[in-house]
DNA sequence: GTGGTTACGGACTGTTTGGTCAACAATTGA
DNA sequence: TCAATTGTTGACCAAACAGTCCGTAACCAC
């Protein structure tokens, strides 16, 4: 009895993700979002209330796909120096495509936040311990830090410090080399078993 | 044959690298600088060109003043360790402070950079360099990174990542007691000497 | 068909943006 | 006193902004 949907919510989400991750949530405007999603105005608010219900459901998609797979890399079988190796591996290939890099979305939110709402804000803070407790456990794996919790947990802050701060330096072009030679020695770091 | 000027140039250019430093580039309105400065728009006008111009004379404020300051922490007397100790524990000092955490303006510079002209992202990628060289010769004091210039530069990368994931961390307000902890860490795998 | 739902395009709102201009007061050196 | 420069105030601009509304066309179930 009603006209069916055109197009499809999820996919419009993923292109909204991309155009905030891209520019930012000042740097968005609704008509970028618009030519992103090749949706107009109506539409979007049909589905969203504003602008910061559309920001916050593109951390919430960015959360449930890139986190969540960088999550699977770090769960897969393998010693804690062989799961980071394919994490850092993973973040390495954005220096390899050519355009603009898009960094860390989780990231960028944090810097943003001075214009974000509580609930971004709040959400974004609760994605890095998420991904804070992902790096405890991929460390477990390792009997150095299955036996020790709280060489364990030092180790999972300095290496998620390090990971945004790789991530940063990667969006800021700094030179390929470095950045390699950051990950082989953070990796040289962590204790084999 | 003049009315002199009646405002400090210098002092007014400090205001304008705090708000920017809070707010980023997009999230500083031009009202917000006069504000800041207690100056309006004619006399900013007079003296930048437009607020992009005023953007970049505040990183160059920030390069000249805080970045110079980690230098001399740096430079100073001291095994890396301790050296680096002393960087690290002046950045941390910001987590005892309350309001809401400004990080590392580079930092926050080089993710806004979506919006920034040549200029200022060249600037940034510069500055970061200039930091990177400074980590560097603060390892040459050990005799392990003396000795070893590939382990030296590596471990410069690593430590440059980390600093700058450790500001946005920070940022974020994520705990403080992981984040003193992962400093405890880094400081750890710094070899001693 | 009819009625209910959806999408689209365009017009429109009120606000804010960066940036300009004009008028006037204040202060100096000549 | 005169000219030059500086600061302040306030008006002003065109553009962009988020968000709303309306008319129209498409689509489906009944």
């Amino acid at each position: 009895m009603a006209r069916p949907r055109e197009f499809e919510p999820e996919e419009a989400l993923g292109a909204i993700m991309g155009v905030f991750w891209r520019n930012g949530f000042e740097g968005t405007s609704l008509q970028d979002i618009e030519t992103a999603t090749g949706l107009n105005k109506q539409s979007l608010y049909r589905i969203y209330a504003d602008k910061r219900a559309m920001y916050l459901a593109a951390l919430r998609r960015y959360d449930e796909t890139e986190i969540a797979r960088s999550g699977e890399t770090l769960s897969a079988p393998g010693t804690p120096r062989e799961r980071f190796k394919r994490l850092f591996d993973d973040v390495l290939v954005e220096t390899a495509e050519d355009g603009p890099r898009r960094g860390c979305f989780l990231c960028n939110a944090s810097i943003d936040e001075a214009q974000l709402d509580d609930d971004a804000r709040s959400f974004v803070h609760a994605a890095m311990r998420r991904v804070e407790r992902k790096f405890r456990q991929a460390l477990g794996a390792g009997d150095a830090y299955a036996r020790d919790a709280k060489l364990r947990n030092a180790t999972a802050a300095k290496l998620l410090a390090f990971y945004f701060g790789l991530r940063v330096l990667i969006k800021a072009n700094m030179p390929v080399s470095g950045l390699k030679a950051s990950v082989r020695q953070a990796l040289e770091e962590i204790r084999a078993g």
